[in-house]
DNA sequence: GTCTATAGATAGATAGAC
DNA sequence: GTCTATCTATCTATAGAC
Protein backbone atom coordinates (compact mmCIF):
# COMPACT_ATOMS: atom_id res chain seq x y z
CA UNK A 1 0.00 0.00 0.00
CA UNK A 2 3.12 2.56 0.28
CA UNK A 3 3.79 3.41 -2.99
CA UNK A 4 1.90 3.38 -5.92
CA UNK A 5 4.11 1.38 -8.43
CA UNK A 6 3.63 -1.41 -5.52
CA UNK A 7 0.09 -0.99 -5.52
CA UNK A 8 -0.30 -1.31 -9.20
CA UNK A 9 2.04 -4.39 -9.12
CA UNK A 10 -0.68 -5.73 -6.68
CA UNK A 11 -3.52 -4.80 -8.67
CA UNK A 12 -2.00 -6.52 -12.00
CA UNK A 13 -1.27 -9.43 -9.99
CA UNK A 14 -5.06 -9.90 -8.83
CA UNK A 15 -6.46 -9.11 -12.21
CA UNK A 16 -4.59 -12.15 -13.53
CA UNK A 17 -5.75 -14.23 -11.06
CA UNK A 18 -8.91 -13.42 -11.30
CA UNK A 19 -9.42 -13.31 -14.99
CA UNK A 20 -6.16 -14.79 -16.50
CA UNK A 21 -4.05 -13.00 -18.37
CA UNK A 22 -6.25 -11.06 -21.04
CA UNK A 23 -7.62 -9.15 -17.80
CA UNK A 24 -4.36 -8.34 -17.71
CA UNK A 25 -4.84 -4.51 -19.08
CA UNK A 26 -3.74 -1.14 -18.66
CA UNK A 27 -7.08 0.15 -18.51
CA UNK A 28 -8.28 -2.31 -15.78
CA UNK A 29 -5.48 -2.25 -13.58
CA UNK A 30 -6.06 1.80 -13.52
CA UNK A 31 -9.74 1.23 -13.13
CA UNK A 32 -9.02 -0.85 -10.11
CA UNK A 33 -6.76 1.79 -8.29
CA UNK A 34 -9.26 4.63 -9.61
CA UNK A 35 -6.55 6.01 -11.84
CA UNK A 36 -6.12 7.00 -15.35
CA UNK A 37 -4.31 4.39 -18.08
CA UNK A 38 -1.89 6.58 -18.41
CA UNK A 39 -0.76 6.52 -15.17
CA UNK A 40 0.36 2.79 -15.37
CA UNK A 41 2.63 3.17 -18.37
CA UNK A 42 4.49 5.85 -16.59
CA UNK A 43 5.10 3.22 -13.73
CA UNK A 44 5.98 0.39 -15.79
CA UNK A 45 6.99 2.06 -18.62
CA UNK A 46 6.49 -1.28 -20.91
CA UNK A 47 4.30 -4.26 -20.44
CA UNK A 48 7.09 -6.14 -20.07
CA UNK A 49 7.82 -4.94 -16.83
CA UNK A 50 5.07 -5.24 -15.16
CA UNK A 51 4.49 -8.83 -16.05
CA UNK A 52 8.35 -8.91 -14.29
CA UNK A 53 6.96 -7.40 -11.04
CA UNK A 54 3.71 -9.38 -11.37
CA UNK A 55 5.81 -12.58 -11.73
CA UNK A 56 8.20 -11.84 -9.03
CA UNK A 57 5.08 -11.20 -6.95
CA UNK A 58 3.22 -14.58 -7.98
CA UNK A 59 6.79 -16.40 -6.92
CA UNK A 60 6.38 -14.72 -3.75
CA UNK A 61 3.33 -15.81 -2.84
CA UNK A 62 4.06 -19.64 -4.36
CA UNK A 63 6.99 -19.82 -2.02
CA UNK A 64 5.19 -18.44 1.67
CA UNK A 65 1.72 -20.91 0.64
CA UNK A 66 4.08 -23.82 -0.28
CA UNK A 67 5.74 -22.86 2.98
CA UNK A 68 2.74 -24.21 4.65
CA UNK A 69 3.45 -27.85 4.28
CA UNK A 70 6.47 -27.20 6.49
CA UNK A 71 4.18 -25.80 9.39
CA UNK A 72 2.18 -29.05 8.75
CA UNK A 73 3.55 -32.33 11.26
CA UNK A 74 2.32 -35.32 9.93
CA UNK A 75 2.88 -36.42 6.44
CA UNK A 76 -0.79 -36.36 5.83
CA UNK A 77 -1.46 -33.18 6.63
CA UNK A 78 1.62 -32.14 4.91
CA UNK A 79 0.20 -33.62 1.66
CA UNK A 80 -3.04 -32.49 1.85
CA UNK A 81 -1.33 -28.95 2.62
CA UNK A 82 -0.23 -29.23 -0.77
CA UNK A 83 -2.98 -31.09 -2.61
CA UNK A 84 -4.80 -27.43 -1.13
CA UNK A 85 -2.41 -25.28 -2.55
CA UNK A 86 -2.50 -27.09 -6.20
CA UNK A 87 -6.50 -27.14 -6.74
CA UNK A 88 -6.26 -23.37 -6.06
CA UNK A 89 -6.96 -22.18 -9.33
CA UNK A 90 -6.02 -18.54 -8.78
CA UNK A 91 -2.56 -18.96 -8.04
CA UNK A 92 -2.41 -21.99 -10.89
CA UNK A 93 -3.75 -19.45 -13.01
CA UNK A 94 -0.88 -17.11 -12.49
CA UNK A 95 1.72 -18.93 -12.31
CA UNK A 96 0.19 -20.90 -15.90
CA UNK A 97 -0.39 -17.83 -17.55
CA UNK A 98 2.71 -16.69 -16.57
CA UNK A 99 4.86 -19.59 -17.34
CA UNK A 100 4.04 -18.90 -21.24
CA UNK A 101 4.90 -15.12 -21.01
CA UNK A 102 8.51 -16.42 -20.00
CA UNK A 103 8.89 -18.63 -22.91
CA UNK A 104 8.89 -15.98 -24.96
CA UNK A 105 10.57 -13.30 -22.37
CA UNK A 106 13.71 -15.04 -21.44
CA UNK A 107 14.05 -12.43 -18.72
CA UNK A 108 10.79 -13.93 -16.89
CA UNK A 109 12.95 -17.75 -16.90
CA UNK A 110 15.03 -16.81 -13.67
CA UNK A 111 12.46 -16.26 -11.55
CA UNK A 112 10.55 -19.18 -12.29
CA UNK A 113 14.11 -21.20 -11.47
CA UNK A 114 14.01 -19.16 -8.39
CA UNK A 115 10.67 -20.60 -7.46
CA UNK A 116 11.82 -24.07 -7.87
CA UNK A 117 14.90 -23.40 -5.45
CA UNK A 118 12.78 -21.43 -3.07
CA UNK A 119 10.02 -24.62 -2.69
CA UNK A 120 12.69 -27.13 -2.14
CA UNK A 121 12.54 -27.02 1.26
CA UNK A 122 9.09 -27.54 1.65
CA UNK A 123 9.63 -30.56 -0.91
CA UNK A 124 12.33 -31.42 1.38
CA UNK A 125 9.88 -31.26 4.13
CA UNK A 126 7.64 -33.78 2.87
CA UNK A 127 9.72 -36.16 1.75
CA UNK A 128 11.76 -36.55 5.11
CA UNK A 129 8.16 -37.03 6.70
CA UNK A 130 7.72 -39.89 4.13
CA UNK A 131 10.65 -41.38 5.17
CA UNK A 132 12.27 -40.88 1.84
CA UNK A 133 15.70 -40.04 0.15
CA UNK A 134 15.78 -36.04 -0.30
CA UNK A 135 17.82 -35.91 -3.22
CA UNK A 136 18.18 -33.21 -5.62
CA UNK A 137 16.06 -35.66 -8.46
CA UNK A 138 12.84 -36.86 -5.72
CA UNK A 139 12.96 -32.94 -4.80
CA UNK A 140 12.72 -32.32 -8.61
CA UNK A 141 10.34 -35.45 -9.39
CA UNK A 142 7.84 -34.21 -6.45
CA UNK A 143 7.84 -30.17 -8.00
CA UNK A 144 7.17 -31.60 -11.25
CA UNK A 145 4.51 -33.75 -10.13
CA UNK A 146 3.31 -31.38 -7.76
CA UNK A 147 3.05 -28.86 -11.02
CA UNK A 148 1.78 -31.33 -13.38
CA UNK A 149 -1.31 -32.32 -11.18
CA UNK A 150 -1.90 -28.22 -10.89
CA UNK A 151 -2.05 -27.70 -14.50
CA UNK A 152 -4.22 -31.08 -15.19
CA UNK A 153 -6.85 -30.20 -12.40
CA UNK A 154 -6.79 -26.16 -14.04
CA UNK A 155 -7.42 -27.44 -17.72
CA UNK A 156 -9.92 -30.40 -16.89
CA UNK A 157 -11.58 -27.79 -14.36
CA UNK A 158 -11.96 -30.70 -11.68
CA UNK A 159 -10.55 -28.98 -8.46
CA UNK A 160 -11.78 -31.94 -6.85
CA UNK A 161 -8.00 -32.05 -3.77
CA UNK A 162 -8.91 -36.15 -3.22
CA UNK A 163 -7.44 -37.68 -6.62
CA UNK A 164 -4.81 -35.63 -5.91
CA UNK A 165 -3.81 -36.46 -2.04
CA UNK A 166 -4.09 -39.79 -3.54
CA UNK A 167 -1.50 -39.87 -6.57
CA UNK A 168 0.85 -37.67 -3.82
CA UNK A 169 0.75 -40.10 -1.08
CA UNK A 170 1.71 -43.41 -4.05
CA UNK A 171 4.55 -40.99 -5.35
CA UNK A 172 5.93 -39.95 -1.84
CA UNK A 173 5.56 -44.32 -0.18
CA UNK A 174 7.21 -45.46 -3.39
CA UNK A 175 10.49 -43.15 -3.51
CA UNK A 176 13.92 -45.00 -2.75
CA UNK A 177 14.22 -44.61 0.77
CA UNK A 178 18.00 -43.58 2.35
CA UNK A 179 18.77 -46.82 3.90
CA UNK A 180 15.37 -49.11 4.60
CA UNK A 181 12.95 -48.10 6.81
CA UNK A 182 9.48 -48.00 5.96
CA UNK A 183 7.25 -48.82 3.76
CA UNK B 1 -6.06 -28.89 -47.38
CA UNK B 2 -9.31 -30.01 -48.29
CA UNK B 3 -11.90 -27.40 -47.47
CA UNK B 4 -11.15 -24.18 -46.17
CA UNK B 5 -12.60 -24.39 -43.11
CA UNK B 6 -9.53 -27.25 -42.09
CA UNK B 7 -7.03 -24.81 -43.52
CA UNK B 8 -7.88 -22.19 -41.10
CA UNK B 9 -7.91 -24.51 -38.35
CA UNK B 10 -4.23 -25.66 -39.40
CA UNK B 11 -3.18 -22.03 -39.58
CA UNK B 12 -4.48 -21.25 -36.69
CA UNK B 13 -2.75 -23.92 -34.54
CA UNK B 14 0.42 -23.29 -36.90
CA UNK B 15 0.20 -19.73 -35.57
CA UNK B 16 -0.11 -20.77 -31.55
CA UNK B 17 2.76 -23.22 -31.84
CA UNK B 18 4.92 -20.57 -33.15
CA UNK B 19 3.72 -17.47 -30.97
CA UNK B 20 1.65 -18.66 -28.89
CA UNK B 21 -1.66 -17.39 -27.93
CA UNK B 22 -0.78 -14.06 -28.84
CA UNK B 23 -0.48 -15.21 -32.23
CA UNK B 24 -3.91 -16.17 -32.95
CA UNK B 25 -5.49 -13.31 -34.47
CA UNK B 26 -8.01 -13.61 -37.59
CA UNK B 27 -5.69 -11.41 -39.24
CA UNK B 28 -2.40 -13.46 -39.24
CA UNK B 29 -4.70 -16.59 -39.50
CA UNK B 30 -6.07 -14.69 -42.63
CA UNK B 31 -2.01 -13.31 -44.11
CA UNK B 32 -0.78 -16.81 -43.53
CA UNK B 33 -3.21 -18.15 -46.18
CA UNK B 34 -3.63 -15.46 -48.06
CA UNK B 35 -7.32 -14.84 -47.14
CA UNK B 36 -9.24 -11.91 -45.84
CA UNK B 37 -9.48 -11.34 -42.19
CA UNK B 38 -13.30 -11.55 -42.42
CA UNK B 39 -13.25 -14.54 -44.07
CA UNK B 40 -12.03 -16.63 -40.86
CA UNK B 41 -15.10 -14.63 -39.69
CA UNK B 42 -17.16 -16.29 -41.95
CA UNK B 43 -16.36 -20.04 -41.36
CA UNK B 44 -15.56 -19.35 -37.40
CA UNK B 45 -18.26 -17.01 -36.20
CA UNK B 46 -16.55 -16.94 -32.68
CA UNK B 47 -13.27 -16.62 -31.22
CA UNK B 48 -14.41 -20.17 -29.51
CA UNK B 49 -15.17 -21.61 -32.14
CA UNK B 50 -11.44 -21.65 -33.41
CA UNK B 51 -10.05 -22.48 -30.30
CA UNK B 52 -12.12 -25.48 -29.66
CA UNK B 53 -10.70 -26.85 -33.58
CA UNK B 54 -7.32 -26.06 -32.55
CA UNK B 55 -7.80 -27.68 -29.52
CA UNK B 56 -9.00 -30.68 -31.33
CA UNK B 57 -6.12 -30.76 -33.28
CA UNK B 58 -3.32 -30.43 -30.99
CA UNK B 59 -4.49 -33.00 -28.67
CA UNK B 60 -4.89 -35.33 -31.83
CA UNK B 61 -1.10 -34.14 -32.32
CA UNK B 62 -0.17 -35.24 -29.10
CA UNK B 63 -1.61 -38.38 -28.48
CA UNK B 64 0.03 -39.46 -32.05
CA UNK B 65 3.44 -37.99 -30.90
CA UNK B 66 3.30 -39.95 -27.92
CA UNK B 67 2.18 -43.28 -29.59
CA UNK B 68 6.12 -43.16 -30.88
CA UNK B 69 6.45 -44.37 -27.33
CA UNK B 70 4.13 -47.88 -27.87
CA UNK B 71 6.69 -48.26 -31.18
CA UNK B 72 9.87 -47.94 -29.64
CA UNK B 73 10.95 -51.32 -27.75
CA UNK B 74 13.06 -50.89 -25.17
CA UNK B 75 12.12 -48.73 -21.57
CA UNK B 76 14.97 -46.92 -22.65
CA UNK B 77 14.14 -45.90 -26.06
CA UNK B 78 10.32 -45.24 -24.77
CA UNK B 79 11.76 -42.82 -21.77
CA UNK B 80 14.26 -41.13 -24.82
CA UNK B 81 11.05 -40.80 -26.53
CA UNK B 82 8.59 -39.73 -24.24
CA UNK B 83 10.87 -37.21 -23.12
CA UNK B 84 11.77 -35.71 -27.25
CA UNK B 85 7.78 -35.06 -26.91
CA UNK B 86 8.01 -33.47 -23.33
CA UNK B 87 10.93 -31.26 -24.30
CA UNK B 88 9.07 -29.90 -27.74
CA UNK B 89 8.78 -26.48 -26.91
CA UNK B 90 5.91 -26.10 -29.55
CA UNK B 91 3.84 -28.77 -28.56
CA UNK B 92 4.26 -27.54 -24.96
CA UNK B 93 3.23 -24.36 -25.82
CA UNK B 94 -0.11 -24.77 -27.86
CA UNK B 95 -1.08 -27.25 -25.39
CA UNK B 96 -0.62 -24.94 -22.27
CA UNK B 97 -1.99 -21.87 -24.19
CA UNK B 98 -5.52 -24.10 -24.65
CA UNK B 99 -5.26 -25.13 -21.45
CA UNK B 100 -5.30 -21.45 -19.59
CA UNK B 101 -8.42 -21.01 -22.34
CA UNK B 102 -10.18 -24.29 -21.17
CA UNK B 103 -10.14 -23.05 -17.63
CA UNK B 104 -12.05 -20.54 -18.51
CA UNK B 105 -13.95 -21.96 -21.34
CA UNK B 106 -15.42 -25.26 -19.76
CA UNK B 107 -16.41 -26.17 -23.24
CA UNK B 108 -12.72 -27.25 -23.46
CA UNK B 109 -12.19 -29.10 -20.71
CA UNK B 110 -13.54 -32.20 -22.53
CA UNK B 111 -11.07 -32.07 -24.82
CA UNK B 112 -8.14 -32.31 -22.08
CA UNK B 113 -10.22 -35.21 -20.52
CA UNK B 114 -10.30 -36.53 -24.08
CA UNK B 115 -6.31 -36.65 -23.65
CA UNK B 116 -5.55 -38.07 -21.02
CA UNK B 117 -7.47 -41.10 -22.16
CA UNK B 118 -6.16 -40.90 -25.59
CA UNK B 119 -2.22 -41.18 -24.32
CA UNK B 120 -3.28 -44.18 -21.53
CA UNK B 121 -2.09 -46.51 -23.82
CA UNK B 122 0.95 -45.24 -24.61
CA UNK B 123 1.39 -44.72 -20.15
CA UNK B 124 0.28 -48.28 -19.97
CA UNK B 125 3.44 -48.77 -22.34
CA UNK B 126 5.87 -47.72 -20.54
CA UNK B 127 5.02 -48.78 -17.75
CA UNK B 128 4.73 -52.73 -18.79
CA UNK B 129 8.12 -51.89 -20.24
CA UNK B 130 9.35 -50.76 -16.63
CA UNK B 131 8.04 -53.87 -15.13
CA UNK B 132 5.72 -51.68 -13.06
CA UNK B 133 2.17 -51.71 -11.98
CA UNK B 134 -0.47 -50.21 -15.08
CA UNK B 135 -3.32 -49.13 -12.65
CA UNK B 136 -4.97 -46.50 -12.90
CA UNK B 137 -2.86 -44.65 -10.29
CA UNK B 138 0.12 -45.50 -11.88
CA UNK B 139 -1.11 -44.07 -15.55
CA UNK B 140 -2.13 -40.82 -14.25
CA UNK B 141 0.86 -40.09 -11.92
CA UNK B 142 3.15 -40.83 -15.16
CA UNK B 143 0.82 -38.40 -17.07
CA UNK B 144 0.93 -35.49 -14.56
CA UNK B 145 4.44 -36.19 -14.01
CA UNK B 146 5.13 -35.67 -17.56
CA UNK B 147 2.72 -32.70 -17.80
CA UNK B 148 4.69 -31.24 -15.02
CA UNK B 149 8.34 -31.62 -17.01
CA UNK B 150 7.11 -29.98 -20.46
CA UNK B 151 5.15 -27.34 -18.28
CA UNK B 152 8.93 -26.28 -16.48
CA UNK B 153 11.16 -27.03 -19.10
CA UNK B 154 8.56 -24.31 -21.40
CA UNK B 155 8.74 -21.64 -18.43
CA UNK B 156 12.78 -22.22 -17.76
CA UNK B 157 13.72 -22.36 -21.19
CA UNK B 158 15.41 -25.69 -20.37
CA UNK B 159 14.93 -27.87 -23.46
CA UNK B 160 17.84 -30.06 -22.63
CA UNK B 161 16.36 -33.47 -22.07
CA UNK B 162 18.85 -35.41 -20.38
CA UNK B 163 17.45 -34.39 -16.75
CA UNK B 164 14.15 -35.45 -17.97
CA UNK B 165 15.13 -38.37 -18.58
CA UNK B 166 16.46 -39.06 -15.21
CA UNK B 167 13.61 -38.17 -13.49
CA UNK B 168 11.46 -40.43 -15.38
CA UNK B 169 13.63 -43.00 -14.93
CA UNK B 170 13.56 -42.47 -11.23
CA UNK B 171 9.81 -42.55 -11.27
CA UNK B 172 9.61 -45.49 -13.51
CA UNK B 173 11.99 -47.98 -11.62
CA UNK B 174 10.47 -47.28 -8.14
CA UNK B 175 6.78 -47.57 -8.96
CA UNK B 176 5.18 -50.80 -7.63
CA UNK B 177 5.61 -54.12 -9.44
CA UNK B 178 2.44 -56.16 -9.69
CA UNK B 179 4.23 -59.30 -8.16
CA UNK B 180 7.66 -58.83 -7.45
CA UNK B 181 10.05 -59.04 -10.24
CA UNK B 182 12.35 -56.35 -11.16
CA UNK B 183 14.46 -54.03 -9.22
C1' DG C 1 -23.22 -19.95 -50.04
C1' DT C 2 -18.98 -17.05 -50.31
C1' DC C 3 -16.66 -13.01 -49.76
C1' DT C 4 -15.77 -7.65 -48.95
C1' DA C 5 -15.82 -3.26 -46.92
C1' DT C 6 -16.59 -1.06 -42.83
C1' DA C 7 -17.73 -0.33 -38.17
C1' DG C 8 -16.92 -0.29 -33.18
C1' DA C 9 -14.12 -1.28 -29.33
C1' DT C 10 -9.86 -1.51 -26.89
C1' DA C 11 -5.20 -1.96 -26.51
C1' DG C 12 -0.28 0.12 -25.51
C1' DA C 13 2.60 4.01 -25.83
C1' DT C 14 4.02 9.12 -26.71
C1' DA C 15 4.41 13.95 -26.25
C1' DG C 16 3.73 17.46 -23.51
C1' DA C 17 1.31 20.17 -19.44
C1' DC C 18 1.64 20.94 -14.47
C1' DG D 1 8.91 14.06 -10.71
C1' DT D 2 3.88 13.29 -11.55
C1' DC D 3 0.06 13.26 -14.31
C1' DT D 4 -3.14 14.16 -18.64
C1' DA D 5 -4.79 14.31 -23.25
C1' DT D 6 -4.13 12.25 -27.46
C1' DC D 7 -2.42 9.16 -31.19
C1' DT D 8 -1.76 5.07 -33.70
C1' DA D 9 -2.25 0.23 -34.15
C1' DT D 10 -4.88 -3.82 -33.86
C1' DC D 11 -8.39 -6.62 -32.72
C1' DT D 12 -13.32 -9.02 -33.43
C1' DA D 13 -17.63 -8.78 -35.43
C1' DT D 14 -21.48 -6.92 -38.48
C1' DA D 15 -24.00 -5.58 -42.43
C1' DG D 16 -24.38 -6.10 -46.91
C1' DA D 17 -22.54 -7.01 -51.97
C1' DC D 18 -21.66 -10.73 -55.28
Amino acid sequence: MADKRSDIAEAALALVQEEGLAGLTQPRVAKRLGLRQSHVTYYFPTRGELLAAVTELAVQRRIAALDAMRRARTLQQKIRALADVLVDPEQTRVLLALAQIADSEPALQPKFIALAEGIAPAATSVLEAAGAETSPEAIALLQTTATGLAVVALATGQNDRAPLIGLLTQLLTTLPQPTKERQ
